[in-house]
DNA sequence: CGAAATGGTCAATGAGGTTGACTAGTTGGA
DNA sequence: TCCAACTAGTCAACCTCATTGACCATTTCG
């Protein structure tokens, strides 16, 4: 995947490679920040939990969905997000064979401080390199994404 | 991390989770291309030791610094793919104690597989967003992630 | 009404990592 | 020159986190 000086211009850093270790830049990161304050137990696949039941409950099978795995996987994390205390399994949905996947109050403070982090790691890009490219970035990659209805797929872990 | 529908223009989408997206859909590009065209036994961790020793042996310990992992870790990561053959453990080198990691011709033709998908999936991505836009994304991203030296970091695995 | 499908969990299993121990070789200070 | 300390690499055991196939309860739909 090309070069690893990029002061070598013979062959332009392969995008893959830029996207891993920006990506990778950007969850460690959150997580080392996470630690910071004091939120120690935090593994990269609750975020994705977090989000899907954030405006309202989700459930294990949507969970496996989004992400992409079996539904035990996503239970067994939604298990161990519920130990920590994050979530909350609540009273069956309108199908009585859902069970209702709930932010806590713990939850809904780890969700905002990986938002509030996140923004600080953007406005940080932003003055490295400034803000019209982080704009610049943000349209292009949500372009060659995007569905033909704008609509970006759902993100699948990486780790 | 943001709203999923991109048309929602309340809140950006975050950057990590379109990287996350945009890095996925290179990796899952490349390993189903890579299947068309018959090599079903890679790994994602294989892209890393192909690039490592690329131009000259690699070794365990080096690998493992490179991706961030054990030694162990990097001793069976060898070992996997010396079984699948593209790697072999030659000669000592220089060091009595290191034992260098080649590529065999089936890793060389292998890299090169690799090299030219990512090569056509970047080219997709030109023909989306145009290939200035692409250019400015990898020259952001270089721009955010480089040391003082322009040098990129290493790349560690994110799966 | 009931077969088929679905939501969710159980237990067993596997992949791929870490840990601590060990051997063989190298380094560098006394 | 010697040898303690360090390093390269591997071994065996273990851990985490996923998958698989089975199962139960509930829903769906012909």
């Amino acid at each position: 995947m090309g070069r690893v000086n990029a002061t070598e211009p013979s062959q332009p850093v392969p995008l893959a490679r830029l996207l891993a270790i920006a990506y990778r830049s950007l969850v460690d990161g959150l997580h080392g920040r996470l630690r910071d304050q004091g939120w120690v137990d935090v593994r990269p696949a609750f975020g994705f939990v977090l989000l899907a039941a954030r405006d309202q409950p989700t459930t294990s099978t949507a969970l496996a969905t989004l992400m992409g795995t079996t539904k035990q996987a996503a239970s067994k994390l939604v298990d161990s997000m519920q130990d920590a205390g994050y979530v909350e399994r609540s009273a069956n949905g309108p199908d009585g064979r859902q069970r209702h996947v709930s932010l806590t109050p713990r939850g809904v403070q780890l969700l905002a401080a990986v938002e509030e982090i996140y923004t600080e790691l953007e406005r940080e890009w932003a003055s490295l390199i400034g803000p019209n490219e982080v704009e610049r970035i943000r349209r292009g990659l949500t372009g060659v994404l995007s569905d033909d209805h704008g609509v970006l797929p759902p993100v699948r872990p990486t780790w």
